[in-house]
DNA sequence: CCTGGAAACCGAAACATATTCGATTAGTTG
DNA sequence: CAACTAATCGAATATGTTTCGGTTTCCAGG
């Protein structure tokens, strides 16, 4: 076969499918994903020119593109304390809809424009809340941090850790109680609770100098 | 060359260079393992018989033994809270002087003993603080997720956006403030005191059930 | 309508990676 | 010293990534 009447391939479809690959396994392969999408792998060059690396980007993209078409990040009501704890759930859920991909989109520097919207409405958030310059990024770091760290322990084995039970019987009897989704939601709440007190903590105990 | 007079190889010696891999470039191979070690690739199989998922194993028991070697974890002095406080930062500091390795290491489930062993050192801290149960493995799953998204944001690409300054203006003006390792040291240890204050908290005001 | 070029597919080929296996040689043990 | 085990190698297999030239289809200009 050579050109086709009708058009198979384009890079959302690509994206999509490399998504869809990676939430059943835990990894994806050209080949396989040719295979999937009934094309053959150097197909795919036509479309994604950056090879396999503009795959990865592309999904991460796609996360967030499909958090902003579901509706998760709407313009802000509410105190920013509240907004802020919207923003993390709804960031975290969406990265837990794939969690096998995980792995794959950390250590990489953003520069899609979904994602970045995403960020810049946290931003937002922030900023009108009263952060400014180094704090502003402080805040912003740490709600990324918890939502990232959150998100791979979501995405991770479970249980994480396989102690023998005589050789380290604090950790074991820790791991006796309930592990699973709602372990992991606990501590993520808990720490997202955590920060945002904090930040308020900060917000009004030592407010920023009074311009000059 | 078939058996040399001297051995060539060892564990140790394989995981040592891997990790010294991965601390140049992001990612390693076997061949290019080899290739430093000086030996063909399929020797390495005979000490390393699990093969590349092995060593990777090994190279997070590395990890964690050079922190137990450097006396990062003593038994404790002080309040549960300064205990668990330097037990996130020698933590965080040790899976930092190997960035580029997390990513490598994240989405495995935690067998070798060096790392269990830093572990229960935590759950007995946490233990001993008065955490029993379900909270206590609340407590333990926070602390790590903290450390765990810490490491990932110190071993990104630095900075971890990059905006437009039209399109993302909140955003922009965050990064403008400094970036860098102190950004990532001020939003971990922002969190982590957050989160030891949170335990506290939770401690005092919701002790548990008296036992019957 | 024809023609030329761009677009979208394919197969083949070049190259890297992970792993296995049999062959070769060096120690080790009885 | 004979037999066995241990540590290396090279070859071979299978899979994965990418490039390139070939073929057919679509489209635009004359």
């Amino acid at each position: 076969m050579a050109r086709p009447t009708t058009q198979i391939l384009t890079p959302g479809k690509i994206f999509r499918a490399a998504l869809e690959r990676f939430d059943e396994r835990q990894e994806f392969s050209i080949p396989q994903l040719a295979k999937r999408l009934g094309v053959s792998p150097s197909s795919l060059y036509h479309h994604v020119k950056g090879g396999r690396t503009e795959i990865i980007e592309g999904i991460r993209s796609l996360i967030s593109q499909d958090a902003h078409d579901r509706g998760d990040f709407p313009p802000g009501d509410g105190s920013w304390q509240e907004q802020t704890r919207r923003w993390a759930i709804n960031y975290r859920y969406a990265l837990g809809l794939h969690p096998m991909a995980i792995p794959a989109l950390v250590g990489e520097s953003v520069d899609d424009a979904p994602t970045l919207e995403i960020y810049e409405t946290l931003a937002q958030i922030l900023e009108s809340a009263g952060f400014r310059d180094d704090r502003l990024l402080d805040a912003l770091s740490l709600i990324d941090l918890l939502v990232l760290g959150s998100a791979i322990d979501a995405g991770s084995p479970e249980p994480p850790w396989e102690p023998s039970e005589t050789d380290y019987p604090s950790l074991s009897r820790a791991l006796a109680a309930q592990t699973g989704a709602r372990r992991q939601d606990r501590a993520f709440t808990l720490g997202l609770d955590a920060a945002i007190a904090e930040l308020d903590r900060q917000l009004t105990t030592r407010p920023y100098p009074p311009k000059s």
